[in-house]
DNA sequence: TAGATTGTTAATCGATTAACAATC
DNA sequence: TAGATTGTTAATCGATTAACAATC
């Protein structure tokens, strides 16, 4: 039932970059561009370019190269961005508000449907012409709206309860800014997650490796 | 220089993830685990913890396992948290406050101690006890205090010309939020991305994966 | 046609998994 | 000691890079 089958997950993670550089290229008037070009410009080998390209077709010309626009058309159908995704974002606070502002921008793939909260300060306040709703009324929503995906910005200690009520209602894909790991509960989901406390810690584990360690440290 | 030399990228990306599992196993006082309890806790295999581990040292005890405490210590260490690095944030908009008020929660490894802006609508304006400062003073602020990082939550089209001023500054750890790839414009710095978009294109990817093409498209 | 660049196969490299001796 | 589980080496698997024939 998969469109492209057995797509390898680091081809996967390169195509939204692939599509943001063509983006970028289309912008400055570039028309065409070859493999080696092209991996210039990004840092990364041309053979690899041609490599993750070919999972999903020949999408260029021996001797010419790729059409920059027709590449960014292919790439924007491959991550299936003609969708229109019904999305609804669980938790109000600062980084859910940021989301749901976010996503405003963000025409394609996903759109949002329904702001849910449960504390009493923040239902009926408005977000980008969304009234924030009251937890309660969740299931009633999801039954007559059709809700493709959920956004969880909750603290992980809610998520738990939260995931089972979402699971049972129906809903299979998630983007999850938690600090939970979604997919260990369910293995019937799809999760994307944005840890941003993992994100931070990466960034520390790197800049720590590189410099001196820290005083009391020894080895 | 390096503390730890030859630690493939994978490996790091994982360490977080012990880091957080760790810590709720600890939270609720469970003092010893094995590295196949704990595989079939996190969905890994137990060999790829043991290989993981064995990067930095032998942390655990044969025929015992390892100390749940212990564990998480070491790999706290490893990550760098008891580092404090001083940090600043580019960008009071909705994603900018976000992270500003997340950070709060972040006891370990980055301070924040400036944020910036040029919009004068939001100089002035104060977020968690810190005053939005004017761009034009960043260099006068960095060179009084010393700033090891920055965290860059402005629109792309901004970021060229500000990373070129915070490089000349002498930043070179970098938090990226800006849907811009820094470490191509320049090769001596850290950068750790969270791009947003492109975790949510790649949820539309593994969405339309699995269910039918959408109308119009055809094989 | 000649030159360029793809699509694709083969070679290399690296990461994950399996196995087991060491040892608590 | 016997049982359990690590640390570590070896085997497998997968991803990246190199090479080149196909062809625009």
């Amino acid at each position: 039932m998969h469109k492209y089958e057995n797509i390898s997950a680091p081809v996967i993670k390169r195509l939204p970059r692939y599509y943001r550089f063509l983006g970028e290229l289309l912008d400055n008037g570039i028309t065409r561009i070859s493999s080696r070009q092209l991996s210039d410009k990004m840092g990364l080998t041309a053979s690899q370019i041609r490599q993750d390209l070919n999972c999903f077709g020949g999408f260029g010309q021996q001797g010419y190269g790729y059409s920059v626009e027709g590449l960014h058309k292919e790439i924007g159908h491959i991550l299936g961005l003609e969708h229109s995704y019904t999305t609804i974002l669980i938790g109000a606070g600062n980084l859910g508000k940021a989301v749901a502002l976010h996503m405003s921008y963000e025409k394609r793939g996903f759109k949002l449907i329904g702001i849910f909260d449960n504390d009493p300060a923040k239902i009926g306040s408005s977000i980008r012409n969304i009234t924030v709703a009251d937890m309660e009324n969740i299931e009633t929503f999801c039954k007559e709206n059709k809700t493709d995906a959920a956004i969880l910005c909750v603290p992980k200690t809610a998520v738990p309860a939260l995931a089972d009520r979402l699971y049972e209602i129906g809903i299979r894909n998630y983007w999850n800014f938690s600090h939970y790991d979604l997919s260990v509960r369910y293995s019937d989901i799809i999760v994307e997650n944005v840890h941003l406390n993992d994100s931070l810690m990466i960034l520390c584990y790197r800049i720590s490796d590189e410099n001196d360690p820290p005083e009391g440290y020894t080895e």
